[in-house]
DNA sequence: GGGGACACTGTGC
DNA sequence: TTCCAGCACAGTGTCCCC
């Protein structure tokens, strides 16, 4: 069924897809025979001069862009820096190489190509054919007939038809999903009562306990569980067995479909495994990190991970390699977290690009009230609304604020998200969503009592009873499907990066106060006060100007009105805002006049007053460095000044205000920040 | 300097 | 004909306050 490969003869110039990365590509459990060439052939030209493309082309670019400045970086190290971070290296090994534990036996089971299997089940005749589930926009599965055409998970339902015509599209129906997957899971608990789902079709057990009580091997057990699972769901699924998580998930992808492989627990038989891993079967390295691996450090296998350790060091966070390092190495997680909740809820949706602002505040209208509707059930409260915009050409913007009251309803919702939106337009969208966070459980000590999650006194009876229903998620002897679905949806799922956090510190962060108590009437008055200050000072103005580009929480009685006349108020106001912002930034960074020659390096390496490394020859860097300390004490002095200008009484409002109305818009930055031209952004900047 | 808030990116299913 | 989702989470940078 598989198509032949074809065009491998053109010449490369004649063939532009092969520049056109996209992830239908990649290996996948059933599409070992796929022509490659002909899928990434069609996927570009349905795709080209689209504005999906054009963005993808984008990201593409920054990729490069990312790419190249790590090379240069790279580069810019000198025999003695690698030297220094070969040594940080080795250290850093040796003591991931103490937590090794070889002691557990973990298994993780997968559903095998799970929503498409259970339409089958339920539709006989879809058997044998090229079946998709989902829609012409996005399919969630493929069978594995259908993968052999190159259709799979993520792959918009158009591009899948084009790739084969016959396919089926059977749309989504997650009650369906929901009551296999609680079948599964039913089996998976007789195995271990705190299995752990990632997922409506996966899950990861210890079954330590059930080798050693029955004495059995894995291999034995996996092999009884996937039997079981069959009787119980006639639906097949492939198994890993290995020594901790990251492993076993690999392994279960071995012999998919209706498969299963043993990794032994030895570590000669782990570090063999992983030698010639490739490292985009690790679960957290996707396309970006894979590129950057292969590009800059020429690091293909999970192996080649320990070769290049100097380097990783010396050019990734602290965390970041530390990732690395433990994949080098072969290293999971082998103990059962505790149970997690979530830390967001949100909802969004898709619609074809408008501007059309009465649209536009419909769609928000519905988001609040299934966001509210969605946290009412799971007996959530939240201070945090973050607005996701989509614009048409397919670049996402995020808008958050965070409140001093914890909310939940529709109404509340949708005030603050109003105003979040309003400060956007005019914009053309794609797509909108809200997001809550900062959940009041958060902070009042109920993350140590899983069964006390509920807020049954923030709400009525009704919902209340709902919350009880829904939330008591215990990982315990009675756990139950439903709470198993749970815990998934709260977060027990793994996460990606559990390596990483294995190795960091998890004490309790969450010591934040409470400030809903602050809005008494008092504390009302004052923000009122502060509106009327005087605004001769100019960082007081700028303050004002901040918090209400973002937090335009003045939040007056009006507000409601205010809604209503969302459209009429479109643009009034963020421009002038945003150039006097920009106005005051640039005041302030023309201000620096000072001795460049200000040195503060320390053992070569080590900033003397922030602890920053950055290697001797990074000249450049080192200088912005020094500027940024430089210009960080003159903005120090400004600001006593500034405020020695102030009255007692004009201090303390102006106190209370900018606290209650919490931080505005970032500033444009007058000054480097440390490491700012170190190792490019975000992942990828060494931590300073 | 630590940490909260915000913006953005990457990842997986 | 249809034309690239929805959700959750982690990590990092940046700005800012205490």
């Amino acid at each position: 069924m598989a198509a032949k490969n074809s065009d491998e003869t053109a010449p490369s110039s004649s063939r532009p897809w092969q520049t056109y990365h996209t992830v239908f590509t990649n290996a996948k459990a059933g599409m070992e025979g796929v022509d490659k060439e002909k899928v990434q052939r069609i996927v570009y030209e349905m795709s080209k001069g689209s504005k999906y493309y054009e963005n993808e082309a984008r990201k593409e670019a920054d990729m490069k862009v990312k790419i190249e400045n790590m090379r240069s970086q790279y580069a810019k190290l000198t025999a003695s820096d690698i030297s220094h971070y070969q040594k940080v290296a080795d250290k850093r090994i040796l003591e991931l190489e103490t937590t090794r534990d070889l002691s557990r036996i973990w298994l993780h089971v997968d559903m095998d190509a799970f929503y498409a299997a259970v339409e089958t089940l339920s539709d006989q005749s879809l058997k044998g054919k090229p079946m998709a589930v989902g829609g012409m926009s996005m399919i969630s599965t493929a069978n594995y007939e259908a993968r052999k055409f190159g259709v799979r998970a993520a792959m918009p339902g158009f591009i899948a038809r084009k790739l084969c015509p016959e396919l089926i599209f059977v749309p989504v129906d997650f009650k369906k999903y929901t009551h296999y997957s609680d079948l599964t899971r039913k089996v998976f608990q007789r195995y271990d009562q705190n299995f752990m789902a990632a997922s409506l079709d996966e899950a990861y057990l210890d079954i330590t306990d059930v080798c050693s009580k029955r004495a059995i091997t894995g291999a034995e057990v996996a092999e009884e569980l996937r039997e079981l699972v069959y009787v119980e769901t006639g639906l097949t699924c492939s198994a890993g067995v290995a020594p901790n998580r990251l492993l076993a998930k690999v392994c279960s992808d071995i012999n998919k479909p209706n498969g299963q492989f043993i990794l032994p627990n030895e570590r000669i038989a782990v570090v063999t495994f992983i030698s010639s891993l490739p490292i985009r079967k690790i679960g957290g390295i996707g396309k970006v990190t894979e590129n950057v691996l292969k590009e800059v450090f020429g690091i293909s296998t999970c192996e080649e991970m320990l070769q290049k350790s100097g380097p990783l060091c010396a050019l990734f966070s602290h965390s970041s390699a530390a990732f690395f390092l433990s994949v080098g190495l072969g290293l999971g997680g082998t103990d059962t977290p505790q149970a997690k909740f979530r830390k967001s809820i949100s909802n969004e949706r898709t619609f074809s690009a408008t501007k059309d602002e009465a649209l536009l505040y419909k769609k928000i209208v519905e988001l609040a009230e299934m966001l509210s509707a969605d946290m009412k059930k799971e007996g959530l409260s939240g201070r945090t609304l973050t607005l996701k915009l989509k614009t048409a050409s397919f670049e996402v913007r995020t808008r958050a604020v965070t409140l001093q009251n914890y909310i939940y309803s529709s109404e509340d919702i949708l005030k603050h998200a109003s105003k979040l939106l309003k400060a956007e337009l005019p914009i053309s969208i794609r797509l909108m969503g809200l997001r809550m966070s900062h959940f009041r459980e958060d902070h009042d000590g109920f993350l140590g009592d899983p069964t006390q999650k509920t807020l049954s006194s923030f709400f009525g009876p009704g919902d209340a009873k709902k919350v009880k229903a829904d939330d008591n998620v215990t990982i315990g002897n009675d756990v139950d499907a439903s709470c198993l679905a749970a815990n998934k949806e709260t977060g027990l799922a793994l996460d990606n990066h559990e390596l990483c956090c294995d190795l960091r510190d998890h004490s309790d962060t969450n010591q934040v106060l409470d400030h809903s108590s602050h809005t008494s009437s008092k504390y009302c008055m004052e923000m009122e006060e502060s509106d009327k200050l005087p605004s001769n000072a100019s960082e007081v103005k700028l303050n004002s100007l901040n918090t209400s580009r973002h937090q335009p929480s003045s939040y007056k009685s009006d507000d409601a009105q205010e809604i209503k006349t969302l459209s009429r108020l479109v643009g009034e106001s963020s421009i002038g805002q945003r150039l006097q912002q920009d106005q005051f930034s640039n005041n302030a960074g023309s201000s620096s006049n000072y001795n460049k020659e200000f040195s503060l390096w320390v053992d070569d390496y080590k900033c003397s007053l922030c602890g920053a490394e950055i290697p001797p020859n990074f000249i450049e860097e080192r200088q912005d460095h020094s500027d940024f300390h430089f210009a960080e004490r003159l903005q120090e002095e400004e600001s006593n000044n500034y405020n020695g200008n102030l009255t007692l009484k004009q201090r303390i409002v102006e106190k209370e205000r900018i606290r209650s109305h919490g931080r505005g818009k970032k500033k444009q930055k007058i000054a480097p920040t440390p490491g700012k031209h170190l190792p490019i952004d975000v992942f990828f900047s060494k931590r300073t």
